[in-house]
DNA sequence: GTCCAGGTAA
DNA sequence: TTACCTGGAC
């Protein structure tokens, strides 16, 4: 949970998570839209999938023991060097640094490094580097006081606080006054826009929901029903015939930007009050145990 | 509104 | 390299 999310953001979900799915048997049993029920809202979904798969891997290849050796958990699905490395060193002694964005930012400034850092190299390297002056005796605090220093003291751009560093003395960066220029990452790649119509259609008290396919974004989760292309109304009246939906009123419809890393999606959001004779193979009205991801819950 | 942080897998 | 999600800072 922890990957790419805030641990303020992760606290609840996890509570809720452990309650729910106390063990690994329980997590390696666990139905996958339950799993995702207590996922959602959570994003990166496909940690939820790993997660289970490594559960399922736990189970079968160790006995339902989790592995202690860094190499064995560097394999379980969804688990990289980062999280190989936080729980192989906090949990298991093991020298084996956790280098997240904090680390890579402190490390750059601490050896003066202009190397982009979106370079997939230039983690390993430190990587490297520090696994060579682990503590053997203290290799959880090491994992966290680097973490730490990046997310207290070793912060982004001006708001570097070095009179408070304990590495100051040894810090390039802090000698040559170039702090707030470390670390060097380059620039991503612009997105991709998509337009699209979405459909909040209210049967009476129901709306209307259908799974979407396992292999696209967001994959497995639930949505309304929509279409590509940001439709007219006369469109999205035919789009609605099309599905054999009956219309009495529709809103011309509001538009939404949704922003994703790679995508956006420029909406028209239009709420009928529709009557349906049978349901389009694949849809459901929708109740609480569909896991609704944020991307659909702000068309509301 | 825009920008950005944050790991893994394919 | 690119796909994958959300929320917080500004």
């Amino acid at each position: 949970m922890l990957q790419q999310t805030r641990v303020e953001t992760v606290i609840p979900y996890y509570e809720r998570f452990m309650h729910a799915v106390p063990n690994i048997e329980a997590l390696a049993q666990l139905d996958e839209g339950r799993l995702l029920k207590l996922w959602e809202g959570l994003g990166y979904y496909s940690r939820a999938k790993s997660l289970q798969k490594a559960a399922r891997t736990v189970v079968e290849k160790h006995g339902g023991v989790f592995p202690r050796d860094f190499d064995d958990i560097r394999r379980l699905p969804g688990i990289g060097d980062y999280t190989a490395g936080a729980i192989a060193s906090i949990c298991f002694g093991s020298p084996t640094p956790a280098v997240d964005g904090n680390v890579l930012r402190v490390v750059s400034r601490l050896i003066g490094c202009t190397d982009d850092i979106a370079d997939s190299k230039v983690k390993s390297r430190f990587g490297t580097m520090l696994a060579k002056i682990y503590p053997a005796d203290r290799t959880g605090d090491f994992t966290q006081s680097l973490m730490e220093l990046g997310a207290i003291v070793c912060l982004p751009g001006s708001r570097a606080k070095c009179g408070l560093c304990p590495l100051a003395a040894l810090c390039a960066a802090n000698a040559e006054g170039t702090q707030s220029a470390l670390p060097v990452k380059s620039g991503r790649a612009p997105r991709k826009k998509e337009q699209k119509t979405v459909f909040i259609l209210h049967c009476g008290d129901l709306t209307a929901v259908r799974r979407r396919d396992k292999s696209a974004l967001l994959g497995g989760l639930f949505e309304f029903p929509n279409a590509e292309g940001q439709l007219t109304v006369a469109e999205a009246a035919m789009q609605l015939a099309r599905w054999g939906v009956q219309t009495e009123t529709m809103s011309s419809g509001i538009r939404k930007k949704h922003i994703f890393t790679h995508i956006e999606w420029h909406r028209r959001v239009c709420a009928a009050d529709v009557s349906i004779d049978v349901l389009p193979s694949g849809w459901v009205y929708l109740d609480e145990s569909h896991a609704l991801p944020t991307a659909y819950k702000v068309c509301l």
